[in-house]
DNA sequence: TGCCTCTCAACTGAA
DNA sequence: TTGAGAGGCA
């Protein structure tokens, strides 16, 4: 029997599909590395391999490598082609920034000050906290979301609350002290945090940067042009030289500034760490020609990348098609209808996408596709965990985890509703700042020695047997969320509506339900719930997807829709006002190089808006995408337009 | 005091 | 169209 370990005959087997570019990449360990891959030029496989050579040729054992996406369906996607391509890879760390962060802050929170079963909060919440804190000091809270905004680009450049960056005596630098006192007193922490206090805990205890400086022999970074300066502080920490890192990443397909991403740490690279090696990827193996070229003439207006040349030498295949629309809804046909003449001719559903600027414009395509009958799927949009049903549950089982978790207190102290409104609720914070305790624990000495109507205080103290009860039970999480549903009466006030909306709520819970099953702690339920969002993973059906451009990237599709390609719409109003319209050319780059061999872009002359009609002019991307690689309005559709 | 209904304003992108 | 807040009723 042939001994298939030998290294030569592995690395044979790994490299053998790469081209010179990313063989170079691949085998490359020693520099820090930059690798600059244009869109569909094979990252991903670069990585992966990568990282299976890593381990093959046992330059470093798989717990020793350090492997960061932004999106945790990059995460899955990376595992699942890491798990066809070398064995024992479970024990790399793969995950988000956030995800990594979070497994690294749970064995050291002591050293912030905080629990190890703390709970992560969303924007939500953050919105609440902020909220409750401009009404304390008499202020409106709609300025809330912009307050946390302003707090999240600060915790984005890796600036505390207590930083002299801080303007201390303006309002938000105030709330963001308060803000900060606030959520650690509930035990959580906000997905800023988590980058900033493994940040603080390496700065302040050298001994555990030391640990982990010297476990992860090789970093590998995916998107890089999407890190923030908080994360590049992280990464700079954990590889001051860069020794073994790899940094994967594309300027032209930068399009997270607004949550605080830096291109600028792509662009800066060479200067940060010194021997540096930087790889081009520009042999693009997706897209055939007059979209790669279409897609290139759009890009070539910005004026602030490092500039690269993808090219193919592959077919050039159907031109770009563009069709105006009179309004929304006759876009919607002009996409089914085009649909049906791919479908056709072979191309099945889920290989086919349309791509939205904006969360709001999935609904026209919904509504349409299930008038005729088209499978789809929408990703985005409102999310599993972002259900009220879901979120309400969840609540439940964070105030069991956490006591000190007010925000869930306040989610769920009259859900379903038991008597105690806003009133009472309000002498709960005051008796919890009084006597410096949690809403939990005031509302259980009220309930003990308050002076409350009988009627609501014996429904307050259920209230507080039941979740204290829950918390010295040892069921798992499912049977714990099983004994909530029943008896807090949930699940029976929403059987009794008889209503289609509260039916699909008792439907999404049996899914978190069965979600639970998967999950031995309640713990780990948690923070998978508030770090993975996405419930719906890679779903193996033939469906057609319908999701943002922001969520597009990285994924790709036979056929792509470009709908909704007008002024104020794409580009967006609000990016043109922030005066950042080469980040949205670039969103329309990411959208165009999705398709691999059909792309067809849409917009309507005529839109609805909430109530109102507007008229708008076609995008101004449109006219920069090079005439020669489209087919704008001479090349219609075939198929008569469905009525 | 809590709950229900009506009115009015908002609304990019995501871990 | 939806969600939050105001105001009126039980």
């Amino acid at each position: 029997m042939q001994n298939s370990a030998q290294p030569l005959d592995v690395n044979d087997r790994l490299l053998a599909s790469l081209n010179p570019q990313q063989h170079e990449a691949v085998v490359t360990l020693d520099n820090a590395l930059l690798v600059l891959s244009g869109a569909g030029t094979g990252k991903t496989k670069v990585l992966t391999t990568k990282i299976a050579y890593i381990i093959e040729n046992g330059y470093a054992f798989p717990s020793q490598i350090l492997a960061v996406t932004f999106s945790n369906r990059a995460a899955r996607e990376m595992k699942e082609r890491l798990l066809r391509l070398a064995s024992g890879v479970g024990d790399v760390w793969l995950g988000t920034f956030h995800s990594i962060c979070a497994r690294i802050l749970r064995s050291h929170s002591d050293l912030v000050g905080i629990s190890g079963n703390f709970t992560i909060i969303d924007v939500d919440d953050q919105s609440k906290v902020v909220g409750q804190i401009l009404k304390e000091i008499n202020l409106d809270k709609k300025i809330a979301n912009g307050v946390v905004s302003k707090i999240s680009r600060w915790k984005d450049k890796g600036i505390t609350s207590d930083d002299a960056r801080v303007d201390a005596s303006s309002l938000e630098g105030r709330i963001y002290k308060i803000y900060q006192e606030r959520i650690a007193s509930y035990d959580s922490v906000d997905f800023g945090d988590l980058l900033l206090y493994v940040a603080q805990i390496f700065r302040k205890h050298p001994e555990v940067l030391q640990k982990y400086r010297q476990k992860f022999r090789f970093i590998l970074v995916d998107e890089y042009q999407d890190t923030n300066m908080s994360q590049y502080i992280w990464l700079r920490m954990l590889s001051p030289l860069g020794v073994g890192l790899c940094c994967v990443g594309d300027d032209d397909q930068a399009i997270y500034s607004w949550r605080g991403a830096e291109v600028g740490n792509i662009l800066r690279f060479e200067k940060d760490f010194q021997n540096t090696r930087v790889i081009r990827l520009e042999k693009n193996y997706r897209s055939v020609g007059n979209i790669l070229e279409a897609a290139s003439s759009l890009i070539a207006n910005n004026e602030n990348r490092l500039g690269k040349t993808i090219w193919t030498d592959g077919e050039k295949g159907d031109k770009v098609l563009i069709r105006k629309a009179y309004n929304g809804f006759e876009e919607a046909k002009i996409v089914v209808a085009r649909i049906d003449d791919l479908c056709r001719n072979g191309v099945p559903y889920g290989e086919m996408a349309v791509l939205v600027r904006a969360g709001f414009q999935t609904r026209e395509f919904e509504e349409r596709f299930l008038a005729d009958g088209i499978p789809y799927r929408i990703i985005g949009g409102l999310k599993f965990y972002d259900r009220q049903e879901i979120k309400d549950i969840i609540a439940y089982l964070r105030l069991i985890y956490q006591p000190n978790d007010s925000l869930a207190f306040e989610r769920i102290i009259n859900v379903p509703r038991r008597g105690i409104g806003a009133s009472a609720v309000a002498g709960f914070h005051a008796h919890a700042r009084r006597n410096n305790v949690s809403l939990f624990q005031a509302a259980k000495e009220i309930a003990a020695n308050g002076l409350l109507r009988p009627v609501l205080r014996s429904s307050l103290q259920d209230f507080v047997h039941l979740l204290e009860s829950l918390r010295q039970s040892d069921v798992g999480p499912a049977d714990l969320a099983k004994i909530i549903l029943d008896k807090t009466g949930y699940l029976k006030q929403l059987t009794s509506e008889q209503t289609i909306e509260a039916q699909t709520r008792v439907e999404n819970i049996r899914e978190l339900l069965r979600a639970l099953e998967d999950f031995d702690s309640l713990g780990e339920f948690i923070e998978h719930a508030s770090l993975v969002v996405d419930a719906n993973g890679s779903s193996p059906q033939d469906l057609v997807t319908i999701m943002t451009l922001h969520s597009a990237k990285g994924a790709e599709f036979e056929a792509v829709f470009l709908v909704g390609w007008e002024e104020g719409v794409f580009p967006h109003n609000l990016s043109l006002s922030e005066g950042n319209i080469e980040e949205e050319r670039r969103l329309a780059y990411v959208g165009v190089t999705r398709a691999k061999k059909y792309a067809l872009i849409t917009y309507a002359v005529n839109r609805r808006i909430y109530n109102q009609w507007q008229t708008n002019l076609p995008s101004r991307f449109l006219a920069e995408l090079s005439s020669r690689h489209t087919g704008s309005p001479l090349h219609p559709v075939k198929t008569p337009i469905k009525e």
